[in-house]
DNA sequence: CTAGAGTGGGGCAGTCGTGTTCCGTTTTGG
DNA sequence: CCAAAACGGAACACGACTGCCCCACTCTAG
């Protein structure tokens, strides 16, 4: 088992999923989930503090990739946001714990890295609203966080049983693009 | 300053503000923030366990209570969708800890309250999707979380200053009713 | 086969938060 | 004004977690 980076995914691996459902969870918790001493925990990552900021980072890390490679510049909008959804929701309801985790918050560098993330779908909305395809009546920064919001709703819901991941895709696109209403009405 | 219900609201009010934001902050800040001594506070909550369920509990009521005034069953159902968002959304971005408050998924009971208090906005949702006013080709489950996710990242993004909380309700009510696009196209 | 990296367990000191008790002080309400 | 309620400060024991150290064991690469 003398594999370096082997027991450093298997360590974050394990800690997503401890601290995910548990977020002041024990480092000896998250050790004997991974299956390895808390000594070699600590060798990894010397204090919490530092566990924590890999696992965000990580996180932050397999989002932004996964954004990159559905190319959300390219092609019609509306088709970029689908191929961006259908390959950020499949990461999981494990990364709601980004939304979830305190200890971000107090990180302000976290922060903006997460929205560096996003930046790329930032720009596809942006673009959307100026080419006519999206309405240009909401602030880009707002349809980014609602955006965002769905997919964690998503995740949460499929996390609790009440949809299944699969379905996630579309329903998070159906809803984000047109909306719950049948036609067009005025809900000012 | 012997008024037990008073003290009561604000320790909770204490709680909110200091808890949401570090959500494994020591009882010390909590009593210290509400320029109560600990002892009082332990006086009134015997346990933090107590203390955030009294909070949640409070949180639950509060959420309730706006729905309920909304009368979400009354007239259409985007009109009473739109009360909803109205009373619910300046409640603040203070309930936000209601999702991300870890204890809170540990207690069954909780969340069970939580979707009790969605009820009547569930029935709405039904209702609408039986009389054709809302698409009925999504579950009426995701559709509910779907408008609390919303709700939830206008708060989240109000509070990051991102968009001013009063804007909030209309881009809840635009996103979640029209969508984003402007015009009708397959999103599948 | 051997050297060395990787691992695991045990233990230990230090820190922090909690829950509790006791008692003096302040405030309220009759 | 006085009794009762409420409050606050201090101190205490207890437990949990952390970070660290040492040493023996085990795989693996060369």
């Amino acid at each position: 088992m003398g594999r370096p980076d082997h027991t450093r995914r298997t360590l974050l691996d394990a800690a997503v999923v401890v601290l995910s459902k548990e977020s002041a969870a024990s480092l000896s918790v998250v050790a004997e989930t991974a299956g390895v001493g808390r000594t070699t925990l600590h060798r990894y990552f010397p204090t919490r503090e530092l566990l924590i900021r890999a696992l965000v980072e990580d996180a932050l890390d397999r989002v932004a990739e996964a954004i990159a490679s559905a190319h959300p510049g390219e092609g019609p909008v509306i088709d970029a946001l689908q191929r961006v959804t259908d390959t950020v929701v499949p990461l999981g309801p494990s990364l709601s714990f980004l939304h979830a985790e305190p200890e971000i918050y107090n990180a302000r560098d976290l922060i903006r890295r997460w929205y560096e993330a996003l930046e790329p779908v930032s720009d596809a909305i942006e673009r959307g609203q100026a080419d006519g395809s999206l309405r240009d009546d909401l602030p880009v920064k707002w349809v980014v966080d609602a955006y965002a919001g769905a997919i964690l709703a998503a995740w949460d819901t499929a996390d609790e049983g009440r949809i299944w991941l699969q379905d996630a895709p579309r329903l998070v696109m159906t809803t984000i693009v047109h909306g719950i209403a049948t036609l067009p009405r005025d809900a000012s």
